[in-house]
DNA sequence: TTGAAAGCGCTAACAA
DNA sequence: TTGTTAGCGCTTTCAA
């Protein structure tokens, strides 16, 4: 047993044929004679051959595995993407793996036909920094990430196609995303059916970081003519002092920073943070809604840990249909992103992308309103302080 | 560009040396002159020539790639685990992929040097229906796996040692666990110390069914003289209607069980549920340690849901140290396994096999009490019902 | 129907 | 210091 495993060349000795008999018996392609098939076969299981996976991916050139690389291995939200390419990419004869971790330098040596990367910025930067040189195909999930001039030179290309050749634009790749102008005009436009006038904004991130999800918002407060609509951004600074020691966890494990622009966000605790900030701002919202679902449990944590209740006092409401959403009372009414879906998606783009097909540079997937029970209907819109 | 990549042929070539040589220069292994390794190096750069890490890895038949194995991609816990396999391969130079899914007949398709499995259940399974064939290494984390024969028969051996030759036992792997029966008696005796008489024992299985936890439990009640210990049992039937009816969350994911024995459990779902029949069952207890931390979140949520404060009318503890934790109030007191550790520490175990050094058959990992506020300290302990 | 032969892209021993 | 050579284990022509 502790010889090196069997081979074809070995079956093909003891069954005294050559390895390409061998080999179309054990892919049963090509001509072999009936009898020879079996007794290769049994020689084959008595020898407890395997072939070897590596071998069979030089010659094909292609793994028949992908990967999902992200680094908020916190985030339901990322699983739930993640669950969802696992079966898309089944139905196509391939293997997700996920990483969380690996540096970009170390990326390209993995054993992979193709990369998805967790949101836009990322992909942005490995593309920009290491993708140049050799082109494996990459997908990105597009999630909050920062507008940038790029981002507005994309949105003017939806309809660009890609095939394997270097894409056209300097750092482009082709992403997955959800129309993030419409999931924000769809949550106010729930919280004002409830009767909210006043709507807060809640993120992680400080009141000028341009992300697409606070451009929605101020967009649509815009539309809606809010003039006063930066009043209502509920920003965490990422210096408050309060955010280490506020963790809810003793933390044994020290948290990592590798890339600069990849932090693992603790979501939750901004928005627990960003619910005493509500409050010593004295803000007159009636209700607010979160960057995402993780820093919205965050807010409803927070002010119930002051004493408010949601939704009679304080009105919450989430983005991305994060499954982690079960775990907090009352249930989060959140816009869905269907995360799931739009991990589906993403691995078909990626497999068309590696099998040389064209495919469209921006794919837009689907939302939908999820009623819970933190947002408190046909309110009578008080302010609370 | 659409073209295929340049190999160290083509490097050779222009350079007008030998592919040896590149690869030397490349590597920086060996002789090379320094004069021509500058121009190698410099036309590598214009082909924008990468490696292909598939032929390498064929050459010195390694791929430095492992992979976790895990079922339950809902489970905070497992990803804690699989956050601490991370670091600890890194330092030994592996990459540490995830797969959730992949049927096992293709798992040895995986471009990896070898597996960790996420419970002892899972790898006996893996082993006796596809290890045989070929011996890819496979190391299993611990938990709540199921009691019998083969079990006991382990825990005699726990000193006995492996090498890359095949295990001496039927279906043996080595794993890394924590010491289930010491963690229980932690439990346990952090709650009597607060003074609770009467100690129920949640779990999302059959009363019946033997896993480690609840025959831990069952000792130790007996050690304290419990004689009706069965009766805090407080079990979930598997069939009961309820659960599906009780999911928190709109559902558009089926759930698939491909495999009978690796079921997605929703330990939540079930946690939840174990707190109305603890009503229904009027049960005495003061305290319930639910089977594990997901499920004990479910019982607080449950217990709140029927008017119950806790900690104050009823005590919740749990076994993990899932980071989970954080979403609930109050916060849950738990033992924790340190999963971080638990999953480096398979990561340095499965790299020793791989790299052909003996290892332990068993491995035991800490655990510590995480005092939180689900617990109620010096109880008069009064019954509830 | 078979099998020799030429790779896939890289490593490494060895002779020069 | 260099280059030739022989693989790693498998697939796939193509001539027999």
């Amino acid at each position: 047993m502790e010889k090196k495993s069997a081979t074809r060349l070995d079956i093909a000795r003891r069954a005294g044929t050559s390895v390409s008999v061998v080999s179309r018996a054990l892919n049963n392609s090509g001509y072999v004679a009936k009898e020879k098939k079996e007794r290769i076969l049994k020689i084959a299981e008595e020898l407890n051959y395997a072939p070897n996976p590596v071998a069979i991916s030089l010659q094909k050139r292609r793994t028949r595995q992908i990967l999902f690389y992200c680094r908020n291995v916190d985030n339901a939200f990322n699983m739930q993407l993640y669950k969802g390419m696992l079966d898309a990419a089944a139905d196509r004869g391939y293997m997700v793996l996920f990483n969380g971790k690996t540096a970009f330098e170390d990326l390209r040596n993995t054993l992979v036909d193709g990369i998805i990367m967790q949101d836009q910025g990322l992909a942005a930067y490995y593309l920009r920094n290491y993708g140049r040189n050799y082109f494996l195909p990459v997908v990105s999930a597009a999630y909050g990430e920062v507008l940038g001039e790029e981002k507005d030179s994309e949105r003017s290309a939806e309809s660009r196609t890609f095939s394997r050749t270097m894409p056209s634009g300097r750092h482009s790749v082709p992403i997955v995303e959800v129309d993030t102008y419409r999931v924000m005009e769809t949550a106010l436009d729930y919280l004002e059916h409830c009767g909210h006038k006043k709507i807060a904004f809640g993120t992680p991130y400080p009141a000028e970081n341009g992300n697409v999800r606070t451009a929605a918002f101020l967009s649509r407060m815009h539309e809606r003519k809010v003039k006063d609509a930066r009043n209502y951004i509920l920003a965490v600074s990422r210096r408050d002092s309060r955010l280490a020691a506020d963790s809810r966890l003793l933390s044994f494990q020290e948290e990592v920073a590798e890339n600069p622009h990849v932090v693992n966000e603790d979501f939750f605790g901004k928005g627990r943070l960003a619910a005493r900030i509500f409050a010593e701002r004295k803000m007159d919202a009636t209700a607010v809604v979160g960057f995402n679902d993780e820093f919205s449990l965050g807010l409803i944590c927070g002010f119930q840990e002051m004493g408010l209740r949601v939704p009679e006092d304080i009105s919450v409401m989430g983005i991305d249909g994060n499954d982690a959403r079960k775990y907090v009372s009352p249930l989060l009414t959140t816009v869905s992103l269907f995360p799931q879906e739009q991990g589906a998606m993403c691995v078909r783009v990626l497999l068309d992308l590696i099998e040389g097909k064209k495919v469209r540079y921006v794919t837009h997937t689907g939302f939908r309103l999820l009623e819970g029970e933190s947002v408190l209907p046909c309110a009578s819109a008080a302010g609370i302080l």
